[in-house]
DNA sequence: TGCCTATTTGGCAAAATAACCAAAGAAGTA
DNA sequence: TACTTCTTTGGTTATTTTGCCAAATAGGCA
């Protein structure tokens, strides 16, 4: 593959990767309802503070999600929301499969 | 996070696992103009055969593509075209990201 | 059957991820 | 300044992912 096209496909893939783990899907989940601290999302996901903040920072990185500090607190919100459009193929996806899995 | 969700977003990420990764992306965008053998994709991207069939297997398993064997070639198509308008956000978080980028 | 082409599978080593704990930073308050 | 809370960073270990080679499998044809 031509390298210019293969950092085209490289770079997208970096924004879908952020997007593939259950924890940073969740956020963003949460994030299209309004902006959250770190620590609601600790308090809702249960995992060390320590790991939410790395999750968080991977969406930083993609741009997926914007912080913003006030006090000693950090909000996160969503910087892009199309991308919950991402949740309904998902869906159709997971509805289709299960439909699949049902005729064998 | 509660198990049954956790089992929820943990579907959801599998799906879009399987797009994220550059020549697994590639392949899906090259899919969404008509179906494609192995030896085709292995052509374009240029990596080796075994790497490519595995890489098809992982959307496979996904339910995002499907197979079909004719004579002693396999053919690939799109199962779920909507993973496409990934794509077109994809875009625009990149431009978003690049604009920023500009602005500092 | 034997041979060729196309594809998948097994196995391995390197690289990337993930989650935790501990420690460091940053901001507010006494 | 000292203390507390909230968040990020550093470091470690376990797990997963990648990509290649070699070998196995499958189909078509002489």
């Amino acid at each position: 593959m031509d390298p210019k096209v293969k950092a085209r496909y490289e770079a997208r893939a970096r924004i879908i990767k952020a997007m593939s783990h259950p924890t940073r899907l969740f956020m963003v989940d949460e994030l299209s309802r309004g902006e959250r601290c770190v620590c609601e999302l600790t308090e809702m996901v249960g995992d060390d503070v320590s790991t939410i903040s790395k999750h968080l920072s991977i969406l930083r990185s993609a741009g997926i999600v914007a912080d913003e500090k006030r006090g000693t607190q950090v909000f996160y919100s969503l910087r892009v929301p199309c991308v919950l459009n991402f949740f309904s193929c998902v869906e159709s996806v997971l509805k289709k499969n299960a439909t699949e899995q049902a005729t064998l």
